[in-house]
DNA sequence: CATGAATGAGGGTTCATTCAT
DNA sequence: TATGAATGAACCCTCATTCAT
């Protein structure tokens, strides 16, 4: 009965739905939600800006869609440092392997949760969810440095300090690499940083 | 006929001109140049958007002006952290209490420059100038730790590395503090990021 | 190959056409032609958006096709009027009640050829058509009113207040009847609405 | 200290405000909330469509003005009515005066109100008390009748019948007046009308 | 110097229509 | 016959900017 098979049509829907997130992605982690128009992200999916509107229901959508996604990869990435077994060190060093390994891969997705910060436009819950997480990443990375302080692996100091500058080194690195990262395309590796940590 | 003197007219030009300045300045830093619209700066600086014509050309001269004395500032900074006396790591640690400081005042002009690369809208030359300033910056900083390794005061390694990890965290500080440093007001001292860089 | 025989395609023609012009009647009756989306009538009608293309050439043929049977339905009842036996007050309150009826049984139909006038999206021809069929019906049911003063079974008076007043007081129960038929279902009888025209 | 007097501004602004909503009214009424276009309005009202939305919200905000200002004549005039000395037939026969006053200098008003029925796009809340002070009216007017009746001025029958008919008929006389009142621009005086009501 | 009325380019969004399957 | 993915014209609205006062 059907023309397409609707097995068929589910494949297309999926895969321009991800066309098109995956062009927003680094548009709106450049730009940021206003500045990001539909027709960019349209171009940069190749396809009609009313396609767009076929598969979200507006640009919001779309920028939710993806700062979601980003938040629940912290999330995850979160619960398993906390879980897992190991000495706080190894948890830690674990941590931040994951991290800069996202930060390599796609920093666009860093970029997007302070792009929430940024516009009165992004939806207040959403706004607050990206900030709780945010809260949440630095409370479990002080725990984990506390743990590690009490084992002697790492350097003693004030752990709310350590953990805000190891966030910030990272954070940093997201922002750098988004912004000049074409031209000055260098990573720190993990030693480096967990050189801030180590006694 | 003009009850006020040329004096006076001068004075109040200048002093508007910094009231606008510094309400457009934060609001800049939040929101970027496109998000932010003239009856906003307006709006903090309490006066007409239509004044706000007479003492800037348009939005773009208000960002450029901004962003043109954020960068200026850098600069000074950097010349003074290249010539000064002292050993290197003298020089890199005041180089760091410099932009400790500054993020710590005024951490809307670090986020300024950011923003000069978020945005289609901003001049081309100034996007230039904001990016080779940058690297200027990380150039002078690799040479500060190339000479504190040879003297042995800086942790040996990829000079690269670790001009790049200092630069990330002191960034992703004025970041997070401009983004959520009403909610997690926390500044690392200086050692904590001094530590990176120690043998 | 084709399980259908030709026949059986007909049919199915047929019925979807009428399926479709049945939900476009609705919605054009209360919405016009602008306000009213293809998908809401083809969500009414329960096909595809697409179906309702091969059907009909766009929404205006809808439109027209609908607006036409109703002026074919009002030429049909004023000649039938106005060439049938009897006095002129039988033929007057046979004219009314064929109208009564009418307005009852699909209030539709008044409204669509109302809704011609209200939007510069209605071909001018249509408009045209209606705008004429409307002023005939006045002078059919002027003549008719005419006529029965002259036989004394029509009060005295103006004859044109009186074909006015009775087509609006027609007109307006449609309108009535669609807009607020659902809270406030009265309807008059013939006898009440004939009283404006018995002496 | 201003330029243009406060006081001067005050008056550009309510002329301008009037100006727009005389403007909107005829097209509203001819046309519904959303075939009209603001580009329409301001054309009519001769202004820049960027001015309409100087002094309204959105186009929603000039057609609930419009729509209140019409409910609320309604409103005044059922309450004199109500309230009035006189005999029943007197008051029904001044409002009916009223009415067609009304209908003849701004028939506008009543197709405004009939058209907050037509559209998903008009405010929930307008349209319930459109809807309230329709059926108000038509109580005043049928408790009108009861009493007139009572008195023996009013001819026999069911009340709800000729409180319907005579609505009706008014409300189809603002309809056709402003659909076809430029080709057919017959008023019935207030005679023929009240014969609907008449023993 | 100061205000805010006025303009219109530009961007978000809707929806009629086409067309591959 | 039937579907819905895809396109883009057209409309609502925002906001930078101009200018009369």
């Amino acid at each position: 009965m059907s023309p397409r098979t609707e097995e068929t049509n589910q494949r297309i829907r999926e895969e321009q739905r991800q066309h098109i997130l995956h062009a927003a992605r680094k548009l709106f982690a450049h730009r940021g939600l206003i500045a990001t128009k539909m027709t960019d992200i349209a171009n940069a999916a190749d396809v009609s800006y009313g396609l767009a509107y076929h598969y979200f229901k507006n640009k919001e959508e779309i920028f939710t869609t993806l700062v979601e996604r980003a938040l629940d990869g912290t999330v995850s990435i979160m619960e398993q440092a906390r879980s897992m077994p190991g000495t706080p060190l190894d948890r830690i060093t674990w941590l931040g392997s994951q991290m800069l390994e996202g930060l390599k891969d796609q920093p666009d997705y860093t970029m997007l949760v302070l792009q929430t910060f940024t516009s009165e436009a992004v939806p207040q819950r959403l706004r607050e969810r990206a900030l709780e997480q945010s809260m949440a990443f630095l409370d479990t990375l002080r725990q984990l440095i506390v743990e590690g302080q009490e084992a002697g692996q790492i350097v003693a100091g004030n752990p709310d300090y350590l953990a805000s500058a190891f966030s910030a080194c990272m954070q940093g690195l997201a922002v750098g690499h988004t912004f000049y990262g074409s031209v000055y395309p260098v990573y720190p590796d993990l030693n480096t940083i967990m050189h801030l940590l180590k006694p």
